[in-house]
DNA sequence: CGGCATCCAGACCGATACTG
DNA sequence: CAGTATCGGTCTGGATGCCG
């Protein structure tokens, strides 16, 4: 989540990138578009703002300990809402922000990239699969 | 870098974003430019190719292993190439290729993104940290 | 110079059990 | 229902040393 701390290098082309704004703080927003339960909270919100267990439900890969800080991150930076309803038992909800709803465009935008350039990131692995023996290899295969 | 794999999870009104292609592998390619290290060596090579060690010295952070992983992870998926001059000693320089550089551009829009959006951003965090006893988180303060 | 092998500490993450 | 607490396995990533 965090980790960019000791990281000051930056291009000089693209100093005007961060103008103003330290290559850690801007680090750690791209990691948090990286993560990927965060971007499936995000997805997931899109329409509707849903309860702790509908989202857990949805994305039922995660497990509750990771959904609940993975909001919490994302309430701290502004991207959801959490309107909790003292009843018993409680009911929580988690909705987008406006902020939270920019994010999605450009999380799609992403994904939309991913979709159009799939198929050369695709053939680039097989070729490199092919002419790489597995033993010399130190990443794992998608 | 994988870790998409059990995600089966769409919202269905966001299948069309991935149609045709699995959520893993736009994961995988999600979790790509999330990653502090591949973005950086991809905006390293920006303007021109660089040698092994110039890409460390430049990224002092990063320790040689963790950035031959990454060199290999952007070649296999055909963001970079890998020249070698066979010779004593051994001379190699990596190159953005066409879609490494359309990753780039992506990249750059999305640091753009992040640096108009973060002075809302720290702000949301200087509010709920300042809302939130500090033994109450869970995350860590960035 | 450009790596790879090894070792090791720490982060992360899931499963389980428990609470208001 | 919406979490918290704890434990334990896995995985990451740094440091060091060696090799062609």
């Amino acid at each position: 989540m965090a980790g960019w701390q000791g990281v000051t290098f930056l291009k000089p082309s693209y100093v005007e990138l961060m103008i103003e704004g330290d290559c850690a703080e801007v680090g750690g927003i791209l990691s948090r578009v990286g993560d990927k339960w965060s971007v499936l909270v995000v997805v997931a919100l899109a329409d509707r703002p849903l309860h702790f267990n509908e989202l857990k439900r949805l994305i039922d890969a995660v497990s509750a300990k990771v959904l609940t800080s993975t909001l919490k991150a994302l309430v701290r930076d502004g991207f959801i809402i959490r309107h909790e309803i003292s009843a018993m038992p409680t009911r929580v909800s988690y909705e987008l922000t406006p902020l939270g709803r920019d994010l999605l465009t450009v999380v799609r935008d992403l994904a939309l990239w991913s979709v159009r350039n799939r198929f050369a990131i695709r053939e680039a692995r097989k070729t490199y699969d092919a002419s790489t023996p597995p033993a010399r290899r130190l990443i794992k295969a998608v």
